[in-house]
DNA sequence: AATGAATGAGACTTCATTCAT
DNA sequence: AATGAATGAAGTCTCATTCAT
């Protein structure tokens, strides 16, 4: 019979992985620490461990629920029984991306990504929950393939699942661009799809 | 006049990096500590001080002279003034990729990168390094492009900066699945990237 | 006007006292906590903390309430005015002690008692009452000793109080020896008195 | 290959040791803390660190090397293969406990060993140890009943075991007594085992 | 140059107690 | 009176770095 509801609970809960998030962009994740956290969570030291049983699980938190919801996110698209394009199917899931990257004004969860990427080589359990959210990624992509094949918009001899590959790999590194080299454009990245897919394409007849 | 010959002092340094790199992989950012370091190392704690100033010194050196040696290892390939075709030249790229990283027994150099994009986003000079090493990257395949469309072999409408761009982002998306999923194919994605552009690819005449 | 009865009351501070004493023996003076005892006593942190005011109070009643109900136990025994041979009377006592510390089937109250002894040295107080506890044991041993040699059942040029102070040793250390040694029996003890005090005992006439 | 001397380590050991049984003393088991013990100790944190691995390591070792050292000082006396009369014997250890204890003006290691059994309750391998210890102690009391049956000393139908088992109750309580009482004199001791334990003791003829 | 013991700031976490509901 | 979430002081311990030898 708690005192407090389920409701505010998960919002205090969500209090402290936006506080973490914030803190793991701004000073990284050798940096960060559990002072950190708390003073920018607004809750007491004791609160805060009333939530969550110490810093790795805060940590494992931010990462493995970003996973999730980006996922969830992602999926909509992914499933689409009536594909678009492939430039624009790809166009869809980064423009997802960055919407739910960027949506909050105060964190870059991009940049979060990146250092989950990092965490979770040392989390067993992270680790075989990243990886199974991308190859889930991978998995959809290749439905899409197939999708299109059925529908005679792709090439019947391709290997659906090499092509999901190389497009995860273009997803994943749109994001890796983005933190590293600090910029990667949605519409380029269309423009450059359309540019290699088209008839008159890579070579000229 | 030093004490020790130049070559020895570099091989001292190069058996703490080798250190440094195998307890990243093994612990990661958050946990690898000096203790682990010196004592891989073989080296005594002092002797490490030696060479250099601290732990910062230590990972920053990991990741900038990873990322340097990286791409020593791929701009040959990147400035051939006869690019092969777009699939073959992806193909070396990444190839070369997977030799560099592989090419130790011990470590597993990419997800030492993984950890090195994350501990780039903290150190401001670190960070400006990556971004100039992955932006160079970027330039080498935008002037790639640019030979292809030069010799015909390549719509010339595209924007070679936005192909670049893709490119970039399947270069490091690899990287990042190979990570991530635990597995990513050379192969597979030089078949993929022929599949989308041969001329019958994506869309049925 | 209390709200509740005084008799409630009371039960709920026992029911307090007899987890406090659980986890007493259960694991030990320092690891004791607030929420262990509270967990076990079934009552909300509040309301132990409406029936004592901390974890001192609780940890000083549980001591010094046991040994005033020993004593309460083993007084009558003591102020016999005419007490049973040494052995037999000792026997009493040690049985009083061993009925007392295992009556509670769910706490030994013998390893209570020595948390006790090592609690009251820290708390002037309690040490106090302990002192007077076991000053008042020796008291009444005396009392017995002097009732003996009135009765000519004892040496009569024998220091009352020195004998009343081995006595005591006797008691306190059958008390430590069973909770260190694991086993100390009380026919042993009387048989060995009585081995003691034979006029055929130590030395051969 | 250390750089310190074995002895240095020893004695910075024990520098500890010392410490911590002076705060033990001083402040009890439950509240005794690292703090204290580093800043009585004179070294750093650090250091007390490399000596023992944390608190329960540095508690443990004050116990169980005192009980040590307290039975090698025990057991030349009771090892005596002409063991002098019962209450010479009991006599001499109890003065060698309370030289033991005694020894060091800054310490009383009485109330030290009082803790110690309250803290060996709670620690399988110091109950062990402790256990073993005691029991050695009613051992050798043991056999010196059996050496002053066979010299025709003691009741030779006494079991042996059972007059130990008191001895070491008079032992330990002794002890107890001291501590709790705050007075337990060995002459006293001597003498009522004296009363005892004549012809004419208990009971007159 | 080399060693590794020592340092101590600061990290993480617990837990006795309070107080709004 | 009762509840249990919240508090935050204080505790334990780690670990990057220094420095006497």
């Amino acid at each position: 019979m708690p005192r407090i509801t389920e409701e505010r609970r998960e919002a205090r809960r969500e209090q402290v992985l936006q506080a973490a998030r914030a803190c793991l962009e701004e000073h990284g994740l050798e940096a960060v620490s559990m002072e950190m956290i708390i003073a920018r969570s607004g809750l007491s030291t004791g609160a805060v461990y009333g939530y969550f049983k110490g810093k790795n699980e805060i940590i494992n938190a931010v990462v493995s629920e970003g996973t999730a919801q980006l996922a969830e996110e992602l999926l909509p698209i992914l499933t689409n029984t009536e594909p678009p394009p492939l430039p624009e199917l790809v166009g869809q899931v980064l423009g997802a991306i960055v919407d739910f990257a960027t949506r909050d004004e105060h964190v870059n969860r991009l940049l979060v990504s990146i250092h989950g990427w990092s965490h979770a080589q040392s989390d067993p359990t992270l680790k075989a929950a990243t990886r199974y959210a991308y190859t889930r990624l991978r998995t959809a992509y290749a439905d899409s393939v197939k999708r299109w094949q059925a529908a005679g918009a792709f090439d019947a001899t391709a290997d659906p699942e090499g092509v999901a590959e190389l497009l995860t790999s273009v997803t994943l590194g749109f994001v890796a661009q983005r933190a590293l080299a600090g910029t990667a454009d949605i519409s380029r990245h269309i423009d450059a799809l359309e540019a290699l897919t088209q008839p008159s394409g890579v070579r000229v007849p």
